[in-house]
RNA sequence: GGCCCGUUGGAGAAGCGGCUUAACUCACCAGCCUUUCACGCUGGCAUUCAGGGGUUCGAAUCCCCUACGGGUCACCA
């Protein structure tokens, strides 16, 4: 394939949320597979919406996932400005070749005209669509007109009785009626174009070989057609690839929880974990692998295994994606990611000294098979730190452990007492040394000192949590078990 | 309402007319490993592809109808 270039075009009205990043990815992964150029524009004509805070969010997100963009906002190229807003006369231009063709007209109505004509209109059951009032008005009319002040807008002419067909590369053929369509703007009365304008000029300018987008846009591709055709432009390849929903089956949204990426990172996700989420919100790899770094999704990826039906967002899964990569990434990246948010549970001092960065080492290495995510630390430290509570939920297990809980915990005691400092190793000695004086071992030694310690059944290696813990907070800990012990077992 | 798209297990998802007694992944269950807990490993988990017709020697795969879900018809993108 010869000059393969595709565009991601967010409009700047909000953070980057998961159905741009996955539409940014898919044209990113084609455009790369194929050698060929990945740019970002902006489509900032929506005045109102759009603002700086929200295009810096989206830049930053896309270099957070790793999509870097050869062409576009920021990174210059030879088709900008990369921005809609800085276009004006690019569309200006072809507003007016369409206006001379007679292919497009100024329309005079008022937002309140419309809005009767509209209501009307689905009144009666029938679709709403301009009724073309000024359709036919004469070029001396329009002059009158605009010379007393009036600020129309700028609609498309549609050929009626027309079949426009797309060939799109994961739908197949789509047609649709001209006659379903009306007269559409194409600018605003404030000169600004219309998004459904705008795109086309910007895709033939710069020279754009394939759109991959949403869903949602597929009914507004005729539109595009039309256009270019009126233009005499030649079309992209269009992919509409399917919407992300939420578990409920429902368009995904705030309701369903976090959306945006930045969300995502704070929660303390990987990128590259995310980036390989996305990438499976769809798409489907060949073989059984599902693993995929970027470079391993751009040799694998490929638009015939882009699937038609909508692609459920499984929270559950991304999780589990996520600690697959916590627990495969190197520990200083694990240290880097974990830093963060142990800082900001207080856990460690924004100026960290040497000792505190090897607590933080020691505590994310000894939890890294137990969180999915490194926003869990802090909650799962937690439990080592304050007092322990030993819930109804332990009931039938301490039943089960009966008196040898109080013998184990007695005799770690005992020795816990007798030592300076506790190490891992020293630790593991000691329960070596626990389970000769009593007899008792495996399960119920284990499950016993466990509970003590966390008032849990599960967690990681005892002799990680002893450090977590330390030698203080496990006597008292023992302590406040024996005393539990005694009425739990009188009652 | 018109037009357009979709519908495979608890969930995601392969499948593109015979190789399917429907891959793979998550979740779940069982076993192994571990003196504990996880990680990891092994095995189990849809006689059936929204429902109904049809085409065919043969259909999850092609056609039609119905139901359900979604998108779009904006001076939003």
């Amino acid at each position: 394939m010869k000059n393969v270039r595709l565009r991601f075009a967010p409009s700047p009205t909000g953070p980057l949320h998961i159905g741009g990043a996955r539409s940014a990815l898919f044209n990113y992964l084609l455009a790369k597979k194929y050698r060929g150029t990945f740019l970002v524009r902006m489509e900032d004509t929506d005045l109102e919406r759009s603002s700086a805070a929200s295009e810096e969010n989206i830049k930053d997100s896309l270099k957070w996932l790793g999509m870097d963009w050869d062409e576009g906002v920021d990174a210059g190229g030879d088709c900008g400005p990369y921005r809609q807003t800085e276009r004006l006369s690019i569309y200006r231009q072809a507003v007016d070749k369409l206006l001379a063709e007679g292919k497009a007209y100024y329309c005079f109505c008022s937002e309140e005209e419309l809005d009767r004509e509209r209501e009307a209109q689905s009144a009666r059951g029938e679709t709403p669509r301009y009724g073309g009032k000024c359709r036919d008005l004469t070029r001396e009319e329009w002059q009158s007109r605009l010379d007393s002040g009036a600020k129309p807008v700028v609609r498309f002419k549609v050929p009626p009785g027309e079949e426009v067909a797309i060939d799109d590369l994961v739908r197949g053929r789509v047609a649709f009626e001209t006659d379903g369509i009306g007269d559409f703007i194409i600018v605003k009365s404030d000169g600004i174009p219309v998004y459904n304008f705008a795109v086309v000029l910007d895709d033939v300018t710069m020279k754009i070989s394939h759109v991959i987008r949403g869903e949602e846009h597929l009914s507004n591709t005729p539109r595009q057609v039309l256009l270019y055709d009126a233009l005499g432009y030649a079309m992209p390849k269009f992919a509409h690839i399917s919407l992300i929903l939420g578990q409920d089956k429902t368009k995904m949204s705030k309701r369903h929880g976090s959306t945006s990426v930045v969300a995502y990172r704070d929660q303390g996700y990987l990128p590259e974990a995310l980036v390989n989420f996305l990438a499976l919100l769809g798409w489907s790899p060949e073989g059984e692998e599902e693993i995929f770094d970027l470079d391993g999704l751009v040799e694998a990826f490929s638009l015939d295994r882009v699937s038609k039906s909508p692609a459920v967002f499984d929270l559950e899964k991304l999780k589990w994606l996520n600690g697959v990569y916590i627990r495969n990434a190197a520990p200083e990246r694990r240290l880097a990611f974990a830093l963060p948010h142990l800082q900001n549970a207080g856990l460690v001092p924004a100026e960290p000294a040497a000792d505190d960065l090897l607590w933080a080492q020691t505590v994310t290495e000894a939890l890294k098979n137990h969180i999915n995510a490194f926003g869990e630390l802090p909650a799962l430290i937690a439990r080592y730190r304050q007092p322990v509570a030993y819930g109804e939920e332990l009931g039938e297990e301490l039943k089960a452990l009966g008196e040898d809980a109080v013998t184990v915990i007695r005799a770690v005691l005992a020795k816990l007492e007798a030592l300076e400092t506790v190490s891992a190793d020293g630790y593991k000695a000691l329960l070596k040394e626990v389970k000769k004086e009593t007899g008792i071992g495996g399960r119920p030694l284990f499950h016993s000192v466990r509970i003590a310690k966390t008032g849990s059944t599960e967690g990681p290696d005892m002799d990680k949590v002893a450090i977590i813990i330390g030698r203080e907070g496990m006597i008292e800990r023992c302590r406040e078990f024996l005393r539990f012990m005694e009425h739990f077992l009188q009652s």
